[in-house]
DNA sequence: CCGACGTCCTGCTAGC
DNA sequence: TGCTAGCAGGACGTCG
């Protein structure tokens, strides 16, 4: 579910909700989760205060204090909330805070993929992250991202969600930017130029900008850190538009399997 | 080494 | 109305 954008909007929507506030682990789910929960965090952290929460690419980090870390993957359909007690705990809330101002901080997973990890060290955290990420892509530099692309077979698609050459873009924005770029999603990266490797850049940073601003986009699952839905869904120009008119020359937008994922793309404004 | 593909899980829906 | 195959926003292990 959640790429760069929701993940980005869960952070914002909490940091003002958990900034300061002590936790305590109070629920824990039978069900194991893709990075199983360890029984022996939940002691590790009880009395800890939340000193800041942070996104990278599309993991949620929370730091604690005293220093230790929670590092948070929403998977496909991950929702991590705050609420107040009186709200019934839904079906697959698997982990369970409460904070010290009485609301209760929930991890909820109904597919599993997602995680929830506690790190003694910042060390482990930059080493966890920074050997499955690549650079966020608001900072990444033109260079850096012409040289991924160009030293590749593989295609468009596959390269944008590969989250080692650019972190947070999935299969929505990875469709979308594509789009923005009129680059088809099964060209080759080593037959790029410079400039389509930078028109496909500023297309990424564009789309994700923008989808922010709409606070991410809902299909089904995706909630913010507060419950709300996202809006860009609104915006998607090929994106679950399968049959419907092009937004810039009204051909039909089509649907293709490309790196194991279905692609939207327009058929004649995105040729190989 | 690289790239393609299957797998983990549950729930919804399109199509019969 | 009822059933089932297929598909879903991600990441990773395995195979050729």
């Amino acid at each position: 579910m959640p790429e760069l954008p929701e993940v980005e909007t869960v952070v914002r929507d909490l940091r003002p909700l958990l900034t300061g506030r002590r936790l305590t682990v109070i629920h824990v789910g039978k069900a194991k989760l893709r990075r199983p929960w360890k029984a022996a965090w939940g002691k590790k952290l009880t009395g800890s205060t939340i000193s800041s929460i942070r996104r990278r690419g599309k993991w949620i980090i929370l730091d604690l204090d005293p220093a230790a870390h929670l590092i948070v993957h929403l998977g496909m359909t991950g929702q991590f909330t705050v609420n107040t007690v009186n709200v019934p705990t839904p079906d697959h809330t698997h982990l369970v805070f409460t904070l010290d101002d009485g609301n209760e901080l929930r991890f909820r997973d109904v597919r599993r993929f997602g995680s929830v990890e506690w790190f003694a060290h910042a060390d482990d955290v930059n080493h966890f992250l920074g050997e499955r990420l690549g650079p966020e892509p608001f900072d990444m530099p033109a260079k850096q991202f012409h040289e991924s692309l160009m030293s590749s077979k593989r295609t468009l698609k596959a390269l944008l969600l590969d989250q080692t050459v650019v972190a947070g873009v999935g299969n929505i924005y990875a469709d979308e930017a594509l789009f923005r770029a009129g680059l088809h999603p099964e060209c080759r990266g080593n037959a790029m130029t410079a400039k389509d490797c930078d028109r496909l850049r500023l297309a990424i940073v564009v789309v994700l900008t923008k989808a922010i601003e709409s606070r991410g986009s809902t299909i089904r699952d995706y909630i913010g850190g507060s419950g709300l839905r996202g809006g860009f869904q609104d915006e998607f120009t090929v994106y679950g538009r399968t049959g419907e008119p092009c937004v810039k020359c009204n051909t039909p937008i089509e649907r293709i399997r490309v790196a194991g994922r279905s692609s939207h793309y327009c058929p004649q404004c995105q040729q190989r």
